[in-house]
DNA sequence: GGCTATTTGGTTGCGCGCAATTTAATTGCG
DNA sequence: CGCAATTAAATTGCGCGCAACCAAATAGCC
């Protein structure tokens, strides 16, 4: 606490640094509230699927290129067997995927959709464009914006396996 | 990718939506990874702190505007108190922020960051800078990300709330 | 073959995030 | 005043996200 002359109950503090805090929190909160927001989105869009968002992202995966086992699905999703493992055994119950494990390879699990997961996808079709529309913005926007994403998580991974 | 010849053990369907598909997720799954790149460097970056990220954003709103009501801070960090009543313990129990009841309303709570609190916010004064090193951006760029990710925001929960 | 090291999933523990419910205090209206 | 409606937190339940740890299978090396 740097010297201030006169401020609420717990005066905040002032100075050049305050900059770099508010900008900080323009950006990693905006990030999160957006995130969340989404989520929000698709709650409601994918309730009378009887998915999570996290789940159609798995079953988005699955349509697109088939039967996979848990590490290929995790690569793609950027997610570990810890959340992986119990979200499919929940896919599983509700007969969309079965897992089994591979004969080739005894430790690795294949998890294919089964005829419902695939059928499901019809269902799905309508979602994306849903989406889009919630988020009033244009298709070039969106791709634009992806992109400054994905910079991102490319330099924030870089970041955080180098340590900082 | 639209209309493959060639596909593996569960074909993908093909057909004129698949680039909405892809579009979507583009864009909601890019945002998902972004948020946990994010978290997962300020992991690293509040580990000695003794923060998680969601704890840091709360102590920068205390930082900023004193002692708060838990309403307050829900409504600042849209968070609500499900959320932030077990967090809000949780920086009890590390000595960070003290709660009372309210004389003028037993209803409210009232959130206060203790001195030690206060204190950390020293040391967390150079946080926002190893942040925006690992991003690899800009400050007007991480300034037009976040402009942009506030409007997105603010449409997805409109939508949210008006139930599509 | 026998040994270790690596790979693959699963499990556990903990902290969010949020819907739904509960409790207590306050407000508002007749 | 008395009573219903509203408001603020807390609690409960469930799903994700991730670190840490464990077990089984495979690969590699002597």
């Amino acid at each position: 606490m740097t010297a201030t002359p006169n401020p609420p109950a717990t005066p905040p503090l002032p100075g050049a640094a305050d900059d770099w805090l508010r900008l900080d929190q323009q950006i990693c909160f905006g990030l999160h509230a957006a995130s969340r927001a989404f989520n929000g989105v698709y709650r409601v869009v994918l309730k009378d699927l009887g998915l999570t968002y996290p789940q159609y992202l798995v079953m988005l995966v699955l349509w697109e290129h088939g039967t996979l086992p848990v590490k290929k699905l995790g690569e793609h999703l950027r997610l570990d067997s810890g959340t992986l493992s119990p979200l499919l055994k929940r896919l599983e119950t509700a007969g969309l995927v079965s897992r089994e494990r591979s004969a080739r390879d005894e430790r690795s699990v294949e998890v294919r959709p089964t005829e419902e997961g695939t059928a499901l996808r019809e269902r799905a079709r309508e979602v994306p464009r849903r989406i889009l529309a919630a988020t009033g913005f244009e298709g070039d926007e969106v791709r634009s914006l992806s992109a400054r994403l994905h910079e991102l998580t490319t330099a924030l991974d870089r970041a955080a396996a180098s340590g900082a």
